[in-house]
Formats: structure tokens, sequence, C-alpha cells
DNA sequence: TAAAATTTTTAGGCAAAACTAAATAATTTT
DNA sequence: AAAATTATTTAGTTTTGCCTAAAAATTTTA
């Protein structure tokens, strides 16, 4: 429908309108996709006519409804692949984005669908960043840390962000991956460190370690929990 | 490293080269490629440069050793995702190509090699074509039909030629899919038509649809057989 | 608020990969 | 073997998406 070059125009437009305030400038699009203003200037004439961004020459970029939802639908298909590469195909966190870049513009609404449904519809990717649905619409919950639950709750983990590959082999090392269980044991109050279960074994979590780790509660165990 | 229009002659070039006694022609090539013949020759000059092709004005083109690497690497790609789309997303055979012809060229070796290994290695796509492996070698073994079989052999379909929609819909009625156990009970002289065993229930075929259904020795129960 | 600095746009090119129309080579026919 | 037919190549355009250099608009600064 669009091509490659349009689509990742259309996908940095999406995320530099949800990191900053104001609005999205010619400059800033051609440092987040490394050419030259020049070329974004042009591309964003082109976007404009197919009514897939508003333009005002000198003044910015926004998306339309249209622009928005054909984003939405990329991210999808690019954290549903980092999920695929994980889960499926052992590659590492830090392995996934270059190939899920060329992944996310297959076309295919069968294909999506029906990987969605094959991971079960995940819905955060490995770096914790929420997956929207086919509608085009994010999880209402929110990506929540480690760090922010308390002694006793039982979680998943869902996600891990900015992994540094050393931070990658301890969590390789201690048997900690995406969908592993994890139940808090105590925490240390003077250092926020804590004590958690993973299968048979304790671990010892620094708060920079719980902080970067993703999880959502376990909805058995919280069954359990009221038994 | 080339470009999905480059890969894609290459693959044209290796098919004819394969199919016809004859050397692979401009217009052969232009009509597989549903292009003008004038963008074919401008294409064969550019792959020549490269080493790719060996091509001489008038007198058609040839892969180098090259050439028919790159063209058998996009080959292995496209019919590992077949297999992929069949056996783990539910596409059915007459659906898939479409989608592994933009598959087949997402660059990452970690990516098929860790996808071959996912699906087991498989030697033959849903449509009994050979799948060559990392090395460009395509399987010894011949792709073999049912028909070719006789009593008492037990067998696992590795593919079905040339699914029309009824075809496909008898063998999803019978629970016959890729990986099935067959094993034959009795054929039927007169006509060449089978009784089989597939899981619990006899089922008769044509010889059409034996001839159309491509298996593979059962390893396991050649041991049973012995014993 | 006018000058300076910065950002953005315009203008003019380039390469890939397609096209049409015209020219040329190869093959077939007579 | 020359003429006719067919196949192939060349020449000249188009579109996409990038580039540089120059011009114009906006923003900052003094």
């Amino acid at each position: 429908m669009y091509s490659q070059s349009e689509e990742n125009y259309l996908k940095a437009i999406y995320h530099l309108e949800e990191s900053s305030e104001k609005g999205v400038s010619t400059s800033k699009l051609s440092e987040e996709l490394q050419t030259k203003a020049a070329s974004v200037t042009e591309m964003l004439k082109r976007l404009a006519e197919k009514k897939l961004v508003n333009y005002r020459k000198y003044y910015g970029v926004s998306l339309t409804p249209e622009g928005k939802s054909w984003a939405l639908a990329i991210i999808r298909k690019h954290r549903l692949w980092e999920y695929f590469l994980v889960e499926c195909l052992n590659f590492n966190w830090d392995e996934v984005h270059e190939v899920a870049e060329q992944l996310e513009h297959i076309q295919s609404k069968k294909l999506v669908e029906e990987l969605d449904c094959f991971l079960g519809r995940p819905s955060f990717d490995p770096h914790g960043d929420p997956i929207p649905n086919a509608a085009g619409v994010l999880p209402e919950f929110k990506k929540r840390r480690l760090s922010e639950f308390k002694v006793g709750d039982t979680l998943i983990c869902k996600g891990f962000s900015d992994a540094s590959s050393s931070f990658l082999q301890f969590l390789d090392q201690h048997k900690i991956g995406l969908n592993t269980l994890v139940s808090i044991k105590s925490i240390q109050e003077f250092d926020e460190s804590m004590l958690v279960k993973v299968g048979n074994n304790e671990i010892m979590l620094s708060k920079t370690a719980t902080q970067n780790i993703f999880v959502e509660r376990n909805k058995e165990s919280k069954i359990k929990e009221r038994a």
C-alpha cells in the first residue's frame, strides 16, 4: 500500500509526537531517520498529498487519524515480530531490532493476525513496550516494573528495558526470561533490593535490576492467595 | 546486499535454467517476471557487472556459481517461510506464495538458521519442493508420491502438489496434513486406488489423490516392521 | 526591532528500476 | 540468399527517494 520509506516516516513521526511536547520538526525527523532535511521536506509533501499527515510549511508536521492508524499497524507488526524472535528463535533482546525493522514492512493481514494468535496475543514486547491490538488500541494497563511490587506478590516477567549485555547475561544465568514466574520473598529496606524466588532458586536482585524488569500480576496465583 | 529486484531476477533465472533444456532468454525472463524485455536487458547488464550472471548480448544468460548460490539462498528462505506459514500460522498451501515472496528478501543469517532449527530442519516445503540447506545443497533423496508405495508401508505426508481448493478441502476433511502418518492397507488393482489408515479412520484415495501427496518413509515404523 | 544565526524549503542532480518507441541483430520463410 | 518476422537492445522518460548548494523564512540576539 505505502512504500517502506513512507512507512518509516510515519513511524518516526508517531514516535516523535509521543516523546516530545512540542510539534515534530523537519530537523528532528531528519535526525531520527538519518537523512537530510531537504529529503524530509520532500517526503512530507508527498505524505500530505496522501492525507497521512498535516503539514504546514515551516511549522512542522502531525499525523492525521489515517496516518496514525497506519503507524500503529507498523508498530504492532514490529513488536509482534520482536516477540516472536525472542520467544521462538532464540534471539537476544538486543539483536531483534534490526530484523524487526525489516519484518514490519511485510504486507499481509492474515500473517499478522495469525502470528498474534500463535504467540498468544501478547500485550508487551520483549523490551516492555506495549503492542497495539488489531484495531490500533494500546493495552490499557501500563507496564509496571518489578520494583513497584511488595512482598508476597507473584509476577510474570513481560519485558526487560534497555538490556545491556551484562544485564542480559545475568538474567540468562538465573533463568529469568519472558513469562518466567517470580515471587517476592523479602525486600531490604535500606537499598530496596529484593530476594525473589525463580523456579526452585532464590535470587537477590538490586534496585537497578528490579526497575528494569517489567512484570504483570499472575492471575492464577492471585486466586490462590485468596484461598 | 542485493536489491529485491536483483534477487527476483536471480531466482527467476535459476528456475528457468532448471525447467528448460535450452538457455534462458530475455523474453522468457520478461514473461516470468511480468516486465518488458527492455527492462530485462538493462538488469542483466547490471547483474553481469556484479558477476552474478554470464551474459552475452543476444544469446541469453546463465548464473555464475556466485549467482546460483544466492538464488539457492533465496529459495531456501522462501520454502522455509512457506513451511512456517502452513505449519505454524494456519495458512493453506495456496495462500503462502504471495507472503513468502516478501519474506524471502529479509536479510538475516541468524533468522534463517534459527527458523530452520525451529521448524525441525524440514527437507521439503508444503508443495513438495526441496529446501536447500544452509550450504545451498538440495536434499539428495527425491520427493516421492504416495502412489509409488505398496501395501504395508507407513508414510509421513511431506507435501501436496498443486492443491485445488476442493482437493484441499478433501484433505482437511480427512485430517490429512503436513506430517500426518498414513499407512497403506490395500490397493485396488483395477484403478490403483488405495485404502489407507489415518489416525483411527480408513480412507479411500483415488490414484489422482495418491499422485498428489508427497511422502517420506517413516523411519520409526520401519524398525517396528523388522521387530 | 534590525541584524545574525538557524531552520526549512527550493532547485537541480543522481541512481535504481520500470516504461515506450525506435533501431538493430538473429532467425525463419520463401 | 534475400526478405520477412521475431527477438533483443538502445535511447529517451518516469517515479521514488536520496543528495548538495542556494534561497527564503523563522527565530534568536544584541
